[in-house]
DNA sequence: CGTCCATTTGATCAGGGTCAAGACGAGTGG
DNA sequence: CCACTCGTCTTGACCCTGATCAAATGGACG
C-alpha cells in the first residue's frame, strides 16, 4: 500500500502540466491493487467506492442487459482512467469492468473527487477531455451500427484496437491481450459465427492472421480499405 | 440583447441550488438568440464559439456522415443545456443541431466557461452530471442497436420522446414538435418504408394515432410491452 | 388548381442470424 | 505420456427480418 511513487503516473495525458508536489499528493493517496485475468475491477450497479486508473494490462468495460445480452462499450488501457462515476454525479458503476489479462490499477476513494477536482483544475479538465472523447465515441458506435454492414464494423473495430493496443510483430500488428470471436461479436453487435466467418475471409485474403484468442492484422491498410468501402443503407 | 431576467433560467435543473445573485451574474453575460424552424443553432466542425440552453422550443441533434447518411443523436427539450463541446475541451461542435420548431436560446461565448466552471461549482457539477447521462444514453443506444429488432428500437424511441416532450391531450399523449416518419428512421438506423409500417399496424392495433409528422401515443402500456417484448438475438 | 412532400403499400431479395455438427487445441488428471 | 474434457473456432444449410425498388395516394400550401 506504501511506495506509490509520482513516476507512476508523471506523463500520462491526464496528469498533463501538473507539478511534482501536485503528481505527489495525488499519488500519496492512492491505493495500488493487481487484478487476476477475468477479475472485476468494478461491477455494474455497484456503489461506486472508488475510481481507478489502469496502470497495466487491458480492461474490458461491459455492459449487460436484463435478458442475458452482453455488450462491450470499449476496452481501456494502460494510462486511462475508469469507474470515473463519481466525476458525472453517478453513485454506481455503469458497467463490468474486466482485466481481460492480469492487470495493475491505482484506485482513490470517490469523495476526493470534488476535492480533486478543486485542486487541480488542469486534472479535472483533462478528465473532462477524456469523457468527451467517450462521449464521442459512443455517438461513433451509434452512427457505425445505424449506417455499416457488420463487415465494415468488425473491420472498424479490429483496426480501433490494433491502434489503441497494436504491438508490432515480424508477421504485422497484433492485438497483445486474449480476444476471441466472442469478443468481437460483442463490440459489434453481431454473432461470434458471423465473426469467424469474416475472420477466415480475410485470412484467406492474407489481411489478417488469426488463432485462438489472438488477431494479427498483416494489412492494415487494406483492412482499411474493407473497413470504408461503401456499400451502404440509405 | 438586454433585459434578460434570473427568472429564466432559475428553477432549472443545472441551475439548481445556486443564488440569486449568481444567477443574475450568470445571465447578465448571455445573449438571446431564435432561431427559426429549420435553422441551425450551430453546426458540425464548427468553431464551438458560444455554448447554448434552449429556453423554448425544441432542437434536434444530428450527425452527419462522409457517405450522406444523418444520424439523429438526440432531441433537446427546453431547459437543456446543447452545445457544451467547451466543457470538453473541444473546439469544434460534434454535430449539427437543427431547431425543430422556431426556438429561444441563450448563449454565452466558449470562453466564459473556465471562469463559470470555478465560480460557480455547483452549474459545473451539474453540467458534467447532464454530461453522464447523455453518455449513459448513448451506451443505451449502443446497446438497443445491438440487441433489439428494429420493432421494439422504434417503440422505445416513441416511448423515450413522449417522456421527455409529451404533451397530454384528449387522444393520449402527443409528441410536441413535428415529427416525420424519416425523423424516426434516423434516431433508430432504418428506413422511413419500415417506420411507416410499423406505425400504420400499430395505428390499426389502436397503440397510437399518427398524421403528417404528428404523432399520438394512445396506449403507452401495450407500447411499451412491444418495446420490452423478448425476440433478441443471442 | 397544381405542385411538392410526406406517407402508404406491394413485391422482391439478400445480409446475416439461427440451428446443427464437427474439428481443433489447450489444459487436466491418471 | 496419454486420454479425456472443455472451450474456441469452423463450416454448412436454412430462413427471417428488414432493406431496396417501385408506384400510388393524399394533404398542405401557394
Amino acid at each position: 500500500m506504501a511506495n506509490l511513487d509520482r513516476s507512476l503516473i508523471a506523463g500520462l495525458d491526464v496528469f498533463e502540466s501538473m507539478t511534482a508536489a501536485d503528481l505527489d499528493r495525488i499519488v500519496g493517496q492512492a491505493r495500488s491493487m493487481r487484478i487476476a485475468r477475468d477479475q472485476p475491477v468494478f461491477e455494474q450497479e455497484q456503489d461506486a467506492h472508488s475510481f481507478f486508473l489502469l496502470l497495466d494490462g487491458h480492461v474490458r468495460v461491459v455492459k449487460s442487459t436484463p435478458d442475458g445480452h452482453e455488450v462491450t462499450v470499449r476496452y481501456i488501457s494502460p494510462g486511462e482512467l475508469m469507474g470515473i462515476a463519481s466525476a458525472l454525479g453517478r453513485t454506481t458503476y455503469p458497467a463490468n469492468a474486466i482485466a481481460a489479462v492480469d492487470c495493475v490499477v491505482l484506485a482513490w476513494p470517490s469523495q476526493l473527487w470534488p476535492t480533486f477536482a478543486t485542486s487541480f483544475p488542469n486534472f479535472s479538465a483533462n478528465t473532462y477531455k477524456t469523457v468527451g472523447s467517450r462521449l464521442q465515441d459512443a455517438h461513433t458506435r451509434v452512427i457505425e451500427m445505424a449506417t455499416e454492414q457488420v463487415e465494415q464494423r468488425v473491420a472498424h473495430a479490429l483496426l480501433k484496437l490494433i491502434k489503441q493496443s497494436g504491438r508490432k510483430t515480424d508477421e504485422g500488428l497484433m492485438i497483445d491481450f486474449p480476444l476471441s470471436r466472442q469478443d468481437i461479436a460483442e463490440m459489434t453487435g453481431t454473432t461470434l459465427h458471423t465473426v469467424s466467418r469474416l475472420l477466415s475471409a480475410w485470412e484467406d485474403q492474407g489481411l489478417i492472421k488469426s488463432g485462438r484468442q489472438r488477431v494479427v492484422v498483416v494489412e492494415p491498410h487494406k483492412l482499411l480499405v474493407v473497413a470504408e468501402c461503401r456499400t451502404p443503407k440509405g
